[in-house]
DNA sequence: GACCCTAGCTAAACCGGTTTATCTCCGGCT
DNA sequence: AGCCGGAGATAAACCGGTTTAGCTAGGGTC
């Protein structure tokens, strides 16, 4: 430690005065910053976490096969957002498999590689809510739907946006609506099925992926049924917008004969003037940013609902015609 | 070190078991792997990278404003590609101004924090170049449109690419193209500007900046002007759309009177139905990533060039009206 | 004046590895 | 038999901080 010996001091009050923790008369701290700050000092977060500190750095791990993982803006918006909160950077890791994520948690903090992670995607009965305490790792579960154990959450009301969604549908005049779904696996569609098959008279759901694939194939097979939808509601974009394409090759006018709406806005909605729901996910990944560096600061974990997402009527959406 | 004290060794030798390094015999390799992997050991990346060592991640900084960011799927597909070829992590941040920039770059190597980083959005006269070699830290500059000092590269010809657009812009009959540019503080901006200039007949170019803003401002201006160009090519996708719209905002049927060609294939280009200029961006990060890691490794710098983007053309191009 | 307390600082241990210097055998060569 | 060399292992230093125990001097108390 150069420092040290530049001020004539020893390592340890060197620390103490550079971290601003009594023990250190203030005109030593005020000599030892000022060496710090003319030698240029940089602490070293490596060996600062050696000896159990800080990491300055937050985990991120998403699981998805990499390939279609540059399609999804939305976990670039959110990471984004996340980064407009944050002083430390973002440790970020894409693994194929949910056992090689949950290792990584592992890893990442018996090395004192992060301070806290964030948990996305979560699971039915998500296995990392669990971990996460055990381990002891800061952790805050972001879009979950709710409340998990004692983790803090940073959620919108999927269940709420989805009811909107299909009395805004219903009060158009729509009756048979379909939604086209996302990953069964995930929380929240779950939660967002719970939702719609609550409030549709008579709904029907097909499981998608978020690819435009899913989304084309699943429009066309809901549209050349005996019974047609007058209106599907998409869980994201790319899929809306793969549908909107099939329904005008299939010569089904939108809105006229069929009323599309898409989860999550975008570009790609706004161009192809779909009716969204938006959700700021910038703003969101900035709110759960905020509530990781509490976590992480020890603050008592705590659930932040989002607001909730808005309605964006675009001209994808319109009353049924008479054949609906 | 506990599994030290299991197999009955010292610290140093299981390093050297560990490690794979001569020194110890096969026999207590042997025994050291199996008490080590019995007792689910992971080697500390952290104290490892404090006795000068890996640091096991690379990374990325970002110079955004971080509200931008989230709609450049660029930087995302990107992102997943390099990823796709690393077993290490990504430390990433997002910073606003380009000496923030070089600061972090000083500070991750000064802590070890870093094996490498990658360099993008190349500047003219980079100061980063030189800050690399200065540094000795190994790093590969992707998408830097050419040589640069002594360091890797990794890029794509922007310059034949451009010129290739142009002369199937001219084959289709077209003479007075415009072309709407990207940051000009950018290195492959210059460089799609000096092709453009130089294989155009009678061309015009207007700055941008990738937001749709600037893509509708331009059309506009562009086709509000006396002289009217037939076809424009644009930086990105996103211009590339506003234009579009703006075009069909006023009356300027595509691509009758005017042929679009955007930079950078997407979704959004997809269902625009534009004809672009395809990179596998995907491909282009794992490539850099490759180069990385190489370089980390010890190998000498490489250039290497990516394969010449694609046009894909789709119904936005054609050949010019009577009136073009 | 003896006693205690505390502010201010230092020395040293510690975090979990890597690396170097050193030490001990054991075998081969002359 | 004497010498040399190398393989196999260990102890200790080191990376750059944090943290704890301990020391010293000065001030307050009775």
């Amino acid at each position: 430690m150069d420092i040290a010996a530049a001020a004539g001091v020893s390592k340890g009050a060197v620390s103490l005065a550079l971290n601003g923790r009594s023990g250190v008369s203030d005109a030593t701290r005020a000599r030892v910053l000022e060496v710090a700050s003319s030698l240029g000092y940089r602490p070293s977060v490596t060996a600062r976490a050696l000896s159990s500190a800080s990491a300055d750095a937050v985990g991120l791990v998403l699981v998805r096969p990499p390939r279609a993982l540059g399609d999804e803006a939305f976990f670039f918006q959110l990471i984004a957002g996340m980064q407009s909160e944050m002083s430390s950077a973002l440790l970020l890791q894409v693994v194929s498999s949910r056992d090689a994520e949950i290792e990584l948690y592992r890893r990442w903090w018996a090395e004192h590689r992060v301070d806290g992670v964030f948990l996305v995607d979560l699971l039915v009965d998500d296995p990392r809510v669990e971990l996460m305490s055990s381990l002891g790792l800061p952790a805050v579960v972001v879009g979950g739907a709710g409340h998990h154990g004692s983790l803090a959450s940073v959620w919108a009301d999927d269940y709420a946006a989805m009811t909107s969604v299909v009395e805004y549908l219903k009060s158009l005049g729509h009756r048979r609506i379909a939604r086209v779904a996302g990953l069964s696996s995930l929380l929240h569609t779950v939660r967002r099925d719970q939702a719609f098959l609550a409030s549709v008279v008579d709904g029907v759901i097909v499981a998608g992926d978020y690819t435009a694939e899913a989304g084309a194939v699943a429009t066309r097979r809901l549209l050349e049924s005996g019974e047609a939808p007058s209106a599907i509601v998409y869980d994201n974009d790319v899929m809306a917008v793969a549908g909107a394409e099939v329904a005008g090759g299939l010569g089904v006018s939108v809105p006229d004969e069929l009323s599309i709406v898409a989860w999550d806005d975008s570009v790609l909605c706004q161009h192809g003037r779909l009716t969204a729901l938006s959700r700021d996910t910038f703003a969101f990944g900035a709110r759960a940013a905020r509530a990781l560096l509490a976590v992480v600061d020890g603050a008592s974990p705590t659930d932040v609902e989002d607001v909730l997402p808005e309605l964006v009527v675009r001209g994808s959406t319109g009353a049924p015609s008479a054949r609906g």
